[in-house]
DNA sequence: GATTTTTTGTAGCAATTGCTACGAAACTAC
DNA sequence: GTAGTTTCGTAGCAATTGCTACAAAAAATC
């Protein structure tokens, strides 16, 4: 009797493996945007994130953001002194609660993100256009998937 | 006439932005079983992924595993080095080409697969089961955004 | 009101990642 | 066959990331 040294294994791939397939399309719909963020603009992927959440909600504490974001608050607090350095944002303790910081955008800042955000927007456009009513359906499974936070 | 500071920021929410969610819904979906892969097994995802492909394609090079898995070939050559350290695959030089290295699981590396790869099948399948009908919109959005390589 | 606990943000270190340069082998062209 | 070009894989360095520990302030408990 032989012993098989061929051991059944699963027959698996890559290619219908749910998580694999969402991080290669997010790595490929952020790419090319984020490349140009970085190269034009010298701004990284969470500098990003914390600006447009000042943007959209002026006003707010590294806390507000990493809550709302899915962000790490460590990472909100780089992201938030670096541009603070580049002089995108201020930084400046609140009056009530001193272990708060409250983040705003500077005019440069906002100088910014007007240039940057219409870009993103077109983006999203591109994309919207090149998936057609795939557009719909990958929408729809993406709120489903994150619709609890949990 | 008063100048206006509050310039007329467009408005954009991350919560709209596909690659932003994708990346949010990749994070999520892949977090719990990379930990438990890198934990139970000491695992990284990169070489994870190359383990998948081996025992799906067999003996393979590493040119053919970074055009088919999404991975810089540094990252393959990386990763094949530690699983080779740890035993779990074999690398020999190619017959015919010399600059070609064979990889292969090692029997210790077929073990492996035979316990990991079920693993992630249950965790597919929960995913699924969690989705219900919105996987299958989800699945068709991924199709269409990845069908082109380019 | 003093002590413990919780919350907020930062800093430092280790590990991972991305990029570029490089050497070796194979291929092309003369 | 020799010189230039391309392909394959690796190595080294810089930058980024993730994690944990920490200090300061506030809140809770006694």
């Amino acid at each position: 009797m032989t012993k098989r040294t061929d051991s059944p294994l699963p027959d698996f791939d890559l290619d219908g493996f749910t998580p694999y397939r969402l991080t290669v399309a997010a790595k490929r719909t952020s790419e090319e945007l984020s490349r140009k963020y970085r190269n034009q603009f010298g701004i990284s992927i969470p500098e990003w994130r914390v600006l447009v959440h000042l943007a959209h909600s002026g006003n707010v504490s590294v806390r507000d953001i990493d809550s709302r974001v899915a962000m790490e608050k460590y990472e909100v607090s780089r992201a938030a002194k670096r541009l603070q350095e580049v002089g995108l944002i201020a930084k400046q303790a609140n009056e009530h609660d001193r272990r708060l910081v409250s983040l705003t955008l500077t005019d440069k800042g906002r100088d910014l993100m007007a240039e940057l955000l219409p870009i993103a927007q077109a983006h999203q456009a591109a994309l919207e256009a090149q998936l057609g009513e795939a557009f719909q359906q990958l929408e729809a499974g993406l709120a489903k998937l994150l619709e609890d936070p949990e």
